[in-house]
RNA sequence: CGGAGGGUGGCUCAGCCUGGUAGAGCACUACGUUCGGGACGUAGGGGUCGUGGGUUCAAAUCCCAUCCCUCCGACCA
């Protein structure tokens, strides 16, 4: 490619609306433009590369026995209306009506698709297992977009659904798929993505995993043990907490005014926050006020305990906590007539202080075994920093991440409720049990730029690089350097290499800063002095590493140079 | 959906408080001088100042409404 002919204009200034590094490169690099909140297109440059990862994803779902599929954007509401997914998610599905009326949807994630298809298709035991995929665009209606390609409300993704006909099956094609997803991120040059325990979500199902780039910039809440590797997603990271034996010292009465917050408390009673029991009150969706205990410190992960009241729920006015017996502010888990869960922090806990239900006054010696035995425990704190690993009880500590894919152990949600069966050997009618394997191509090409950038620029992997070589020539009005530049960018193309040759006459600086914000891993560059020994210059992004190769070698050197570097990523 | 900040040539922004003929830099066009890390000169082209209404002799500027964008939070396979 010429650069004189590429539509890709860089930009010297950041703009305004960027923050993440990937935005900013994106952006000023000329690989996209913004259409709308969420909404871009891509310039040749940002087209190449994720043609190119999509290839890599593509070989290696091939290798495990994938089969590509195309399946549509817009799905009439009647397949949506099967699964209960028209009513059940919310708002970030884009819902309208065509010409006659009728109920559409834009795909956000194709379980639907996919399962009205394999169903007419897959009807005997014999068919199984089986993984269909694609690569399409999808549209969600994000509440907020942001941060360039990292959230966006149209994306292009990669899903796959496998069916199976027993667990077993599920679970070693599972693992066969979580290898396949190291392999496709070590590829696409981000090996640093690690596989985390995360909540199923709206999917449904069971286990489910998320492969995340541990980064500031990233938005998702990720806990991690150094010592064994462990990741967990906070919204399903827990911890044991053990306490040091105590005497069980009798209930006592203390006088504490004012003491509404459990900052007051401890500085009225000089007693960490460790040592308190709080209570937490929540009204479901149902009407139901619930009590919730845990310790001072702690915070309630409203995702966690949504999983035990299993519905939606918001904090309960005081007027609600009245009525089921409890005193704003000095409340107990004791006497009270609504449910009491007592988070596992507490649970062990001895001597602790908490509420006595009476207007200025607390409790000191709780014990939740001996004050109160039939409260359900449960898990329901968020870890904090410093919290133990529940695998090995080494330190735990809390990162962020970019979520970049996701594998899930569906079960029979889809294949249930849409009536999807198959013949058994025994010739008895069975329902197939599913997984699913998501990820965000755009999503991984904005993590690629998080991962691996300097100050001037991307530094693209040879793997998914928009070219493989960039051509710098110094003083193109000078016949001799023209004549070996065009020499080599043309030899290089029949040789077979992608090449970007920048033919317009411009100053060092320009063509040099341009070069770093297209970030091709290798640089030749055609220059006087050099040329005069008859030798041409190359320059590696990646490692700043200079040097010079004779000028009739350079396509040879090029060829090898590009074949070492691409064993990183077979 | 809550909080904050914005919308002025393709990009980054000034002008608004205190109303009076729309500005700068970058980018673009032409010519010339430059040419090893975002050069310089000269001459150009390009803007319904987000949109609608109002106040006024006069509105980018003041008032009302509305749309859009960004950041933080809520939400989110």
């Amino acid at each position: 490619m010429r650069q004189s002919k590429l539509i890709s204009k860089k930009h010297k200034e950041k703009p305004a609306e960027a923050t993440l590094a990937s935005h900013i490169f994106l952006l000023r690099g000329g690989y996209m433009r913004p259409i709308a909140n969420g909404i871009y297109s891509l310039l040749p440059p940002g087209k190449r590369i994720q043609q190119k990862i999509e290839a890599i994803i593509r070989e290696e779902m091939n290798k495990v026995d994938g089969q590509e599929v195309m399946m549509p954007v817009v799905m009439p509401r009647e397949l949506w209306d099967e699964s209960g997914r028209w009513d059940s998610v919310g708002s970030e599905l884009l819902r309208f009506k065509d010409r006659t009326g009728h109920d559409m949807l834009l795909g956000m994630t194709h379980e639907e698709a996919c399962t009205a298809l394999a169903r007419t298709e897959a009807t005997s035991y014999r068919d199984y297992p089986f993984m269909l995929y694609q690569i399409q665009t999808k549209y969600r209606d994000e509440a907020r977009s942001r941060g360039g390609l990292i959230r966006v409300r149209e994306f292009t993704m990669k899903d796959a659904y496998s069916f199976h006909t027993s667990e077993a099956d599920l679970d070693a094609y599972y693992d066969r798929v979580a290898q396949a997803y190291h392999t496709i991120y070590r590829r696409i040059g981000i090996p640093e993505v690690v596989a985390i325990q995360s909540d199923t979500g709206m999917m449904g199902g069971k286990i489910a995993h998320e492969y995340q780039l541990v980064t500031d910039s990233g938005e998702d809440k990720i806990v991690m043990c150094d010592k064994c590797k462990s990741y967990w997603n906070s919204e399903v990271a827990n911890t044991t907490y053990s306490y040091e034996k105590e005497e069980l010292l009798p209930l006592e009465e203390v006088a504490t005014p004012n003491t509404k917050t459990i900052e007051d408390l401890t500085k009225f009673l000089n007693i960490p926050a460790t040592k308190m029991a709080k209570i937490v009150f929540y009204t479901t969706e149902k009407g139901q006020t619930v009590a919730v205990m845990i310790r001072g410190d702690l915070e309630v992960n409203e995702i966690k305990f949504a999983k035990v009241v299993k519905c939606l729920f918001n904090f309960a006015t005081d007027a609600e906590i009245v009525k089921i017996g409890g005193v704003p502010g000095f409340a107990t888990g004791m006497n009270l007539t609504c449910p009491v869960y007592v988070d596992k922090s507490v649970a062990n806990a001895y001597n602790l202080v908490c509420g006595a239900n009476k207007e200025g006054t607390h409790y000191k010696n709780f014990n939740v075994l001996r004050d109160l035995p039939k409260a359900e425990i449960v898990d329901i704190a968020t870890v904090v920093e410093g919290d133990i690993c529940p695998k090995c009880g080494a330190k735990l500590h809390l990162t962020r991440g970019i979520e970049v894919g996701n594998i899930f152990k569906l079960g029979t949600k889809y294949t249930e409720s849409m009536h999807m069966t198959y013949t058994a050997e025994d010739g008895t009618e069975k329902t197939p049990i599913m997984g699913c394997y998501g990820i965000g191509v755009g999503r991984s090409l904005a993590s690629v730029i998080e991962a691996h950038h300097d100050e001037y620029g991307p530094i693209w992997p040879l793997s998914i690089a928009p070219w493989q070589v960039q051509i710098n020539a110094m003083g193109l009005d000078k016949d001799d350097i023209k004549k070996t530049a065009e020499k080599l960018y043309d030899e290089l193309q029949k040789a077979g290499v992608e090449v970007l040759y920048d033919d317009r006459n411009l100053s060092a600086g320009v063509q040099f800063a341009e070069a770093d914000l297209t970030g091709l891993p290798l640089r030749l560059i055609v220059a006087p002095k050099a040329l005069a020994q008859g030798m041409i210059e190359y320059k590696v992004r990646a490692t700043g590493e200079r040097g010079m190769s004779p000028v009739d070698e350079a396509v040879q050197f090029t060829q090898k140079w590009i074949k070492k570097e691409m064993k990183k990523y077979l």
